[in-house]
DNA sequence: TACGATACGGGGGACCACCCCATTTCTGCA
DNA sequence: TGCAGAAATGGGGTGGTCCCCCGTATCGTA
């Protein structure tokens, strides 16, 4: 890669993580471009679709909470794991303006996702869940994911707080007959 | 109302519902107005948002669901009569194009919305779940709203048998410690 | 230094939301 | 019935978007 194509590819990532940030995932390519100081064209270069670039931005984050997940491999309890691993996400996801956009409508062929790593990091910690017998065996990565992320995206406007809450309330259910008793725990 | 303002109106409508169902909550209001025969300047006087001209399009089906809340009241079962209407709100939301972005990104101010329409018919199914002790009483009806909305929009890609089954699992939680005995009833 | 490959960006086409205002259409009243 | 004024209409303009073509400038190498 070119040295200047390669400023330009920061340059264009740097202004879409600002753009992105105050405007959500659908920020104008065209001003992206113009803060990052290119021409249109040299976005639409480097970055072929909206998702590409998304990919871009937001590939950091994804890659600190894939290797987070592998850190809680050693946490004692597997469930707590578990849990705590999807409370961070969908806390990120919901504070993140754009992310939840971002990780929902990614093209769902591609194989090298956001999506797709974050399920991949998750598996582990789901597996051993399982195994430890205290996650029911029928669910799966990509469910919690999906359930994580439409949270986010459903709580975006009543903040982190709202959708933490409502995440625990997915993984708990609404039932009150049998309640666990970790349930006042948390708080 | 004048009697042409009102013909246009419901011509209106009527290509905004076709074109919905086919290109999803963002389709091109320019086309609908053309489809319908109209200037785009009289679409944009009946309805000075797009929001409310989802509002037009959707408040029928809306009606209908608060409808059957209000029938499934007589439902002998409380909570099942509850999880039956979440079931049938999200199966309607990932199913009608549109219907779930619509409900999502209204704005919240406003206090005649699909959203709050719904939440406000299914309140009394879930104060009789709650006071008949089979749902947990901190829950409210916002929050199962926003839980089934975020479902229905995450899960839409994968259909309605996926949303389905997320709501599910959201309505009792993952644990497998304490699974309730009528899990297996529904299938 | 000179050259070929590579990257750049101005500008144009197609589309969109939204608005202004001259024109047409309706309706209540005589 | 006929008419005046209110009400609704829609063509066309503005400013914005995405995306792409292609002549030009820049880079890395020999």
């Amino acid at each position: 890669m070119r040295a200047d194509a390669q400023r330009n590819y920061d340059l264009i990532v740097t202004a879409a993580s600002e753009a992105i940030a105050r405007d959500g995932a659908y920020a104008s390519l065209e001003e992206i471009a113009r803060s990052a100081g290119v021409g249109s064209a040299t976005l639409h270069r480097h970055f072929p679709t909206r998702w590409s670039l998304l990919q871009a931005v937001f590939g950091g984050c994804v890659r600190n909470l894939a290797a987070r997940a592998g850190d809680l491999l050693a946490a004692p309890d597997a469930l707590d794991a578990l849990t705590t691993w999807l409370h961070e996400v969908t806390a990120y996801a919901t504070t993140t303006r754009g992310l939840a956009d971002s990780l929902l409508n990614e093209p769902a062929q591609e194989s090298d996702t956001c999506g797709a790593t974050l399920v991949a990091a998750g598996e582990p910690l789901l597996r051993r869940a399982v195994d430890e017998g205290s996650v029911r065996p029928d669910i799966t990565m990509a469910d919690l994911m999906i359930l994580a992320n439409g949270i986010s995206l459903a709580a975006q406007p009543m903040g982190a707080a709202k959708a933490e809450q409502l995440l625990t309330l997915a993984l708990q259910g609404i039932g009150s007959a049998d309640r666990r008793e970790s349930v006042d725990k948390g708080s």
